[in-house]
DNA sequence: TGAATAATGGCCT
DNA sequence: AGGCCATTATTCA
């Protein structure tokens, strides 16, 4: 499975809205190893409120399909995962984002 | 159809 | 540094 594959199966989604769409999109043009936020989706695809892309993004159907923990706050902030804002989902996408090879603080 | 929610960001004090 | 407001998409009733 890989981001080839998932893009794929995005694009094929019919039980998702266009903006789901644009937003897992987006994201997957995110290379791996890097992080990417809210914001800076929300102008790729062109919403003007980032708040939008939080809920796309915690309602995603693609859960471990896209990589959603890649998508961090601009506050420096690592902002939330799976839905929750808790400090273990934080903890758990650092983990995740140090796989990766991501630096952060 | 209408109201409430949310994984934010920015501005003001 | 802390607190409050603004704006959009999704979901539930």
């Amino acid at each position: 499975m890989n981001t080839q594959n998932i893009r794929t199966i995005v694009e094929n989604a019919n039980n998702i809205t266009d903006f789901q769409r644009k937003v897992y999109l987006a994201l997957l043009d995110v290379p791996c190893g890097k992080t990417i936020s809210y914001k800076e989706l929300g102008e790729r695809i062109g919403c003007p409120n980032p708040r939008a892309i939080g809920q796309a993004l915690k309602r995603n159907p693609f859960s471990p399909f896209v990589p959603c923990h890649r998508v961090i706050s601009s506050n420096g902030n690592i902002g939330g995962f799976f839905g929750k804002t808790d400090v273990k989902a934080k903890a758990k996408k650092l983990e995740l984002l140090q796989k990766e090879g991501v630096i952060l603080k």
